[in-house]
DNA sequence: CAAGTTTGTGAGTAATTGCCCAAGAGCAAG
DNA sequence: CTTGCTCTTGGGCAATTACTCACAAACTTG
């Protein structure tokens, strides 16, 4: 008999028993007798099984109201593909909903057959999206980041967006190993002229699809708090104007690029163009609104993945 | 707000809920208030959600298509027990996997508190799984053999399954000091007079659970090359279209037994009653898939311990 | 238009689940 | 071998959920 000291064996057990409760049905006690535990340690498997994120959860159906509004969004902004999902008033989360979505959608596109060079940027929104991806085996494409994910100390331990999803995809993965922001033009154009890098800004140019948060600026941002951008360039950007970033890539109320040196300094790949590409945004939460209204206005992206109430407020705005 | 008296707004209710529910992780209660209507119709859409298939569970594990293809299997063959595990494309071992599998099913059993007669036959399969039993302290239960340990020769080095087993798990147990296959149906009557046979006959038919192997028949059968078998003996056999054997006893690809004289050798214990016993197969690989399926088609067995490559031939064929 | 049928509702109740706590097993250090 | 620590287990209990029933509204049918 297999000991079970480990965790691995454990994790099945987990699996095993979240299993037969979510799919097959069956109660804890049920899965008690039948895996030999009691009716606790079913009960234990069953919740290691969700938080260990082994049991996705995903709505399949659009609602009427989160339908209506992603056409009216869609006919406003001249988008080519829009999903909304319901808003939960009670909860502050910035991610709930709109992870599932976007992982729902990265997996469409990953199903093609057809070989794809599919874009990421990176953010908290993004990780929970790739950490709802099902394991899959997608040798075809390409998956580019837009993005370094190195901070200010030179720590790269930030959201390893794409290092997660090739894990789980199993696709061919180019990072980008430079920070979001290097110290001067003239670094930057010596980053880009890495092999690595290089590879990764031709393969961006070239996306099918990119997938990229949208973030907000200020004392709070995201940006700041993970020590991507020091506070008082943070705040001269808030005086110029900067509403929002996108990949690092500042831009102003009205979508319109920065013009400040600050972008010269941006070392993430230029987002796809929306001409040939699909570049799709997301986000959701009130602290983002104006960056998303603003990405929108300035057509920086062509595609949404946000919920209700974000909707409710571009379409007003 | 779409009106709407027909009843797609209630499936975007129910929608609402199960995204509310099993998404946003709410209570019904919550939802209910949220949607301005009673607990009990929260819960009413909230079911509505899932028996419409609404929400998509998933599991994202191995281990989740083994348990699809356990439930599958249960049903086509009405099976009361089914324990599927994954496959090791490289490995051609019969036993790594079922081996494990089966131990902790046999485990499970002796646990019981209550005292219950355990039948058990042999073979490599089983050798492999009693193997890995842990030790254990079981003076209520009784194991009984279902077959004979003794070969053409006289020898009885065979795998002594049922002596490992008794001590590994200290219980008592009753042997069949006799060979497989006799030379006569007179010569099994008079051993099965013989007062340690007679007990051993009669635990066995009333066994609450029987473990056996599956032997599949050829050249290579295990039968022959253990020497219970000559090999002229299975040329003839094979002509008459046997396709397996369970303890000694030989049976079509149909699962019938055989009609000719050989059963009439066969010395072992009768398979106890699918209807008032669990009789449980352990076997895997494509040289068995034959033997296995036919089992299945006769009701030779009701219960399967097998990896998910033999899984999916038996769904499939 | 009335009777019958279907569908949805709320109340009450049984079943199931989630959580806290004390006890026990496993393990490392002394 | 003992001590102290952590992790896991199972019991008990409160919260949550599922089911049954009786009734009302809406809808169908003659």
């Amino acid at each position: 008999m297999a000991r079970r000291p480990d965790g691995s064996n454990r994790l099945d057990d987990a699996a095993r028993a979240g299993w037969l409760y979510y799919v097959a049905g069956r109660t804890q006690d049920e899965i008690a007798s039948a895996m030999g535990i009691s009716r606790q340690s079913a009960q234990r498997l069953v919740s290691l099984a969700m938080t260990e994120r082994l049991i996705k959860v995903r709505l399949d159906h659009p609602i009427a109201a989160c339908l209506e509004l992603g056409l009216a969004l869609k006919e406003k902004y001249d988008l080519r593909q829009v999903d909304i999902v319901p808003s939960d008033p009670g909860s502050s989360s910035t991610t709930v909903g709109i992870a599932e979505a976007a992982a729902s959608e990265i997996e469409r596109w990953l199903k093609s057959a057809d070989p794809i060079i599919l874009a990421i940027g990176t953010g908290r929104t993004l990780k929970a999206a790739i950490d709802q991806l099902p394991g899959m085996d997608c040798p075809q494409h390409r998956i580019v980041s837009l993005t370094g994910n190195i901070g200010l100390d030179g720590s790269a331990a930030y959201y390893n967006v794409i290092f997660s999803m090739a894990d789980a995809v199993k696709a061919r993965h180019f990072p980008m190993p430079l920070p979001v922001l290097v110290s001067s033009a003239e670094e930057r154009v010596m980053f880009h002229n890495q092999a690595l890098v290089k590879s990764a800004l031709q393969l961006g140019a070239q996306a099918d699809v990119a997938f990229v948060g949208i973030g907000e600026l200020g004392p709070q941002a995201p940006l700041c708090e993970d020590g991507f951008l020091a506070r008082d360039e943070m705040d001269r950007l808030m005086d110029e104007g900067a509403a929002g970033e996108i990949c690092g890539w500042m831009f102003d109320g009205e979508g319109r690029m920065m013009s400040g040196s600050i972008n010269q300094r941006v070392a993430s790949v230029p987002l796809p163009s929306r001409q040939t590409s699909i570049v799709i945004g997301i986000a959701k939460g009130e602290r983002k609104y104006q960056a998303v209204r603003a990405a929108l206005k300035g057509g920086l992206i062509n595609g949404l993945i946000t919920d209700e109430a974000t909707a409710e407020f571009l379409l007003n705005a």
